[in-house]
Formats: C-alpha cells, sequence, structure tokens
DNA sequence: CTTGCTTTCGAAACCGCTTTCGGAAATACT
DNA sequence: AGTATTTCCGAAAGCGGTTTCGAAAGCAAG
C-alpha cells in the first residue's frame, strides 16, 4: 500500500506498453477511445499516479511556481503573507502544483536569488511582491521568460502582469477626507521610496494636498522604516514641530501604531487632538486605543488572484491581458475627527461612529 | 547564459565520461585527488549546477520538506505562520533545498492531504503544526516511515520530534501571578480541546487553580474558537455570571483582544475593573488598549529550529532526541493589576463583588 | 483483389543524473 | 619476475516517465 505503482507494473497489468499507457493517460488522439477508457479505468482502480519528478524531467515543465518572500516578511509589517499563501496554494493545488516558497539567503541579494531561481528550473513561474519603483527582478524574469505575476507595481508596469490596490487614490480620499475634518497641516509617515508603493502613496498624498488648495510642506513628510517604533519616532518629530500637523496619515497600519504610540506618551488622543489614519485594513486595527481609522485594501483573494494569474500566463496567455486593480475604501473608526479647537468640547459627539 | 550547461557537456569538454565526472564532482572516492580537483573546478568555472529534478529522479530523495499550513492558517489567528516560514526556508536553504508550503484543499481533510503528500514522493519530510490531541497525521506519517517534526505536541509525543512552548506551566505561572494579585474568581477563555495544546493551557490553569487552593468551578472556563470575536463572545458571557470573575485568562492574545472589547463595550476598563492575560506575545499586544499583559513564547527562531530538526532527523538522527521546550515568561504590560474592590471608587454601581 | 489512407499501437530514444560493475593500468607483495 | 592488490575510470543500466517514428492492421476506394 505503501509502494505506489508505476507505469511500467500498469502497463503490464493491461498488457500494454508504457509509451501507450501513457498517452492514453494523457489523452493522446492516436489511442482509441477504448482502449483509452479501458486504460483510465485501470490506472483509477490501481490508484496510479505518474511520479512527479519523472515527468518534470521528461516534459521539462516543472509543475511548481514560487512565491517570493517579501525582504521584512518576518516582521509585523507583512500581516498578510499568511492569508495570501493559503489563497495561493489552494490556486496552485486545484491543478496539483506545488507552491515553494524562497526567501533570499542573508548573503544573497534579491536579483542573485531570482537568477538562481530561474537557472535552477525548479518552476515555471514567480510572483514576487512589493517590487521597487525600478525593479531588477523584473527585467531578469523578463529576459529569461520566465512568467511571473507582482503583486504591486513598480515605475514601469505596463508590460507584465499585477494585482495591486489603487493606493495612489486611496491616500487621495484619505486626505479628502481629513481636509474635509478640517485639517490643513496634514503629516505624512512615508518610508523610502525605493518601494514604489511607498513613493505612489507619497504621490496620492501630495496631489490631493495641492488639490485641496493646500500648501505642500516638506516637513511633513517623514521617511521611516515600516515597523511600529518607525512610526512612533517619526510622529515624534512631527508633532515637534513649531507648527505640527493635526493629522497625521501613515503608510501602513504597522506604522499608525506607532503614531497612536505617540501621542499617548504626549497625552494627547487620538481622535481627537490629533486624527491618525493608517493603510491596509489590519484587522487588528480594530483593538488599539481607539480603533484605527484605515483605508482598508480589499484582501479578500488576492491569493487566489495571483495564482489564477500566473496559471494563465503560463498556459501562454498574454501577461498585459492581466493587470487588476482594486480599490481601498475608507473604514472609519475611531482615530480620526475634526481638528482640534481649544474652546470645543461638544462637537465631538458628532464624529463619533456607532457600533 | 540561459542556457545552462548539462552533465554530458561538461564531461565532453574533460573528455571524460558522465559517470566519472559525476562521481568526482560528488566526492566518490574511487576517484583520484587530481581529476576530482580538475573536475570541480571546471564544473566552477562553468557554472555547472545538476538538474534538481534529474537528481531527484536518479537518487529518489526528494530535497524539499513540506510545513502544512495550519487549519486557520488565513485568519488572524496565525500571527506566527510568516516568520516561521522565513526561518524554516532559511534553514532548508543553507542545503539548497526547497520549502514547499501545502494546504489540504477545500474538499480534502488532513489525513488525505498527508496521504497525498507522501505517495507523491514529492518531499523528504514534513514539518506539522497545531497537532491534535490524537493526531492520524502522525501516525500516517510514522507508518510511512516519513520523517517529520511537530510544532507543538499531541498527547502521546515520546515518539517523535517536537518544538515547543511550555505552555502548560506557563499557564500556571499566569494563575499564579493573578493570585498574587488576590484574584479568586479567575475566568478561562479556551478553545475546543481536540487541539492538544487548548488542552494543556486548560491543564495548567487547573492544576494551578487547585494548588492555590481555589476550588474550581466550571462556569468559569468557556471555549470558543481562536478568534478575537470568540474570545468578545465569551467573554461577556463570563461577566454575565451571578458570581463574575475579576480575571480573565485567554488561550491566545487574538482572543484577549476581544476579550478587552468586551470589557470596553460595558465601561469596564482592563486591568482595573477585571485583570486579562493573554498567551504568545505578539506584539501588537503593544498597542491595544490598555496594552496586553501576556504570556510570550520565544519565537525568536523555532523556524530554523525546526529546520534544522527535520534535516538532522533525514540524515538519520533519531527523532527521538529531537525534543525541544522553550518556556514562556509573562511580559507585564497594562492589562492586569490587583483585583478591584468597590471602596476604591463609587462610580462602578453595576460592578459589585459579592461574597 | 489491389492500392492507398487512416487508425492504433509497439519500439526506441530521450530527459539528465546516479551508481553498480568490471576491467585496465598501476602498485604492492613474494 | 610473477602474482596479488589497489587505484582509477569507462560502460551500462537504471530512475519513471514522455514523445517521436514507423509499422501493422483496418478500412475505403478503384
Amino acid at each position: 500500500m505503501t509502494t505506489r505503482i508505476n507505469l511500467k507494473q500498469l502497463s503490464a497489468h493491461l498488457g500494454l506498453t508504457e509509451g501507450t499507457v501513457s498517452r492514453a493517460l494523457n489523452n493522446y488522439p492516436d489511442i482509441s477511445m477504448k482502449t483509452r477508457e479501458r486504460v483510465q479505468k485501470a490506472a483509477q482502480a490501481l490508484g496510479y499516479k505518474a511520479n512527479p519528478t519523472a515527468r518534470r524531467l521528461a516534459t521539462g515543465v516543472a509543475e511548481a511556481v514560487a512565491y517570493i518572500m517579501p525582504e521584512n516578511g518576518n516582521t509585523i509589517s507583512e500581516p498578510f503573507v499568511a492569508s495570501l499563501l493559503a489563497g495561493l496554494a489552494e490556486s496552485l493545488a486545484r491543478r496539483g502544483w506545488d507552491m515553494h516558497v524562497v526567501q533570499a539567503s542573508p548573503a544573497e541579494n534579491e536579483e542573485d536569488l531570482i537568477k538562481r531561481l530561474i537557472s535552477s528550473h525548479k518552476v515555471s513561474g514567480v510572483v514576487l511582491s512589493r517590487p521597487h519603483k525600478k525593479d531588477a527582478r523584473i527585467k531578469l524574469l523578463q529576459d529569461a521568460k520566465m512568467p511571473f505575476v507582482v503583486h504591486g507595481r513598480s515605475l514601469e508596469s505596463s508590460g507584465y502582469a499585477w494585482y495591486d490596490v489603487d493606493s495612489k487614490s486611496a491616500f487621495m480620499d484619505a486626505v479628502d477626507h481629513l481636509v474635509a475634518l478640517g485639517h490643513q497641516r496634514i503629516g505624512f509617515i512615508g518610508a523610502p521610496t525605493y518601494h514604489n508603493f511607498a513613493q505612489t502613496r507619497l504621490d496620492g498624498y501630495r496631489e490631493a494636498i495641492v488639490t485641496n488648495g493646500i500648501e505642500l510642506d516638506n516637513d511633513l513628510v517623514q521617511i521611516t522604516e515600516l515597523t511600529d517604533d518607525g512610526g512612533e519616532r517619526v510622529a515624534h518629530d512631527l508633532l515637534d514641530l513649531e507648527n505640527p500637523p493635526t493629522a497625521l496619515l501613515c503608510l501602513t497600519d504597522t506604522q499608525a501604531f506607532g503614531a497612536l504610540a505617540a501621542l499617548h506618551s504626549r497625552g494627547l488622543v487620538p481622535g481627537k487632538h490629533v486624527s491618525v489614519i493608517g493603510y491596509d485594513g489590519v484587522r487588528f486595527g480594530r483593538h488599539t486605543n481607539p480603533p484605527l481609522t484605515t483605508m482598508a485594501q480589499p484582501q479578500a483573494h488576492s491569493g487566489r488572484q495571483l495564482g489564477d494569474m500566473i496559471l494563465s500566463i503560463i498556459d501562454g496567455d498574454d501577461p498585459k491581458k492581466h493587470q487588476v486593480l482594486r480599490r481601498a475604501e475608507l473604514v472609519r473608526r475611531k482615530s480620526d475627527g475634526p481638528v482640534w479647537t481649544e474652546n470645543q468640547t461638544q462637537s465631538m459627539s458628532k464624529w463619533e461612529r456607532e457600533e
């Protein structure tokens, strides 16, 4: 029972040759319908499954795709990888394919990882996330004609397949929302802009600021790491300004958590004295003090979607046909509110959210 | 450049036969040191790497291990999988092995997944997590002589390799801590006890309760899902008791977040009116209201540790030699405190202490 | 009853590497 | 010098499939 039957045994059992049985199983047209059915029935009955390794060697297709772990995948800053992996695995499993998850070793850079992946012939497709603005990995994959999809986009994204959330307009929406609440000095907590999503969101922020007729103030944008500590640190910097912001817009919820902490340590209450808005919509945000208002991205089935995309591209689809852009939406919890003015006491209730 | 050199070309280049070159590369003793070095130098120079698929077919070793995603891997309840995967991948990569991450398809149960994995011969080892008390998957792996390590333990854990945190004594410590703060009625928010870790932690709770001379009250232990909503729901149930608990001990931090929410919705302040303690030590707990006191497990290098373990077992080590138990430690933040007594203030009319 | 196509399958090469086996050359032992 | 060992490498048989090629059989047409 433990020892699976192989092709030789199956074909002996059927009185056919190995090649014939193989072709029957793979629905070659040069096998009569009658024997084709006979073979498939027998295979079913005997529990025959072709040895994947042998098939891979013979056909040259790896029947696996690799997911590249984002650089900081081991921090709190990646709350999504688990659910993304689940969806991706599910999509691939429907075809019986494997999901490798790989990661640059400490000594290795991301490009070497891609090169190694390509030349190893271990996978027939790659999904990578968090591309840089100009991402060398993408060029490598294109040159090697290795099918791939990107979770996120680089600067020049017209030529490949990607799945992304329109975080630029999300940040514009967030700014509009804050402006509608009366905020004019809105701080931006960002990340190094070689991350394209960091650039995109900053662009959204800036564009909305000028659209709303507010003057850009570079003191109000701070760059830091994608961690709560990073957010906390630069939140302090922002609040230390002579003319501090009345609202803080953060690149990620994780950073926003740090911003909340900064406010608390100063005796400021978020949503009242200073508004804080994050981005991602992580569920944890319901439990902060106060619950974090955030631009929530629809993470529902991103993994499955990415899986389906890479599969069709491997099947020959034009990658350019697979570019999907989702929208993020404002989830108002309690960390935003109208601009704080000294003599204001009762108008808060108007902004309290029910539920 | 894109087309890697294969063994035939390399051996032709060297004027040797393929078998000889292969043995030279694999350090067979029947190849003279001189030609061995010559071959390895040439391989290096020409960038030759043995085709993994071919090697796998020839040797029968898969050079890959599978990580089984826990059932609810896509929920908030699994904050660790990303960092665990990172460590595991790193450990495997040092040997050039692949990490497959697999998951039962919706239609399939966990045992079928294991069977499929075994008979597919795609991996030479398995790491699985969150075993049930009596976990059929473990028996399957043992019967098939498939090397494996378990993250956590089942009831009978003497015969295989595992990495676990001593959550029983962690919960005993937590109870002792609460008792020292004056608590006598301590609620327990748990999960279905087919999860062995749920049973273990409940055991720790119960044992410490009696050790402290407190009478067990089954009304005080509530079973629910491993989510914040689950924790919130049963926290309400506990607080609705005639004689409600003054402290809530939760199986996981995630559940504890829900418990905090339940307290808030009742106008109770955690750490003052009711103490809440979680387990896991997720970083996010620093940002709840108030910051969550928790039993923190040392998650630092669990992934790498698991990887190293499975590798040595595949190499022939006795699995029983690889059983490591780590300790969790109390991280006191702000959600615990001494028992609330009414005369500390008068405002909480509804919250009166009987007895 | 040939001739000419199709249909259907067997034979064999191949994918790229590993490993056993045996033999020639080199070295050791009497 | 002759025999017995070693040392070192070539030859070949797998590993378990896939796929091309060609031949035998079946059938229609002439």
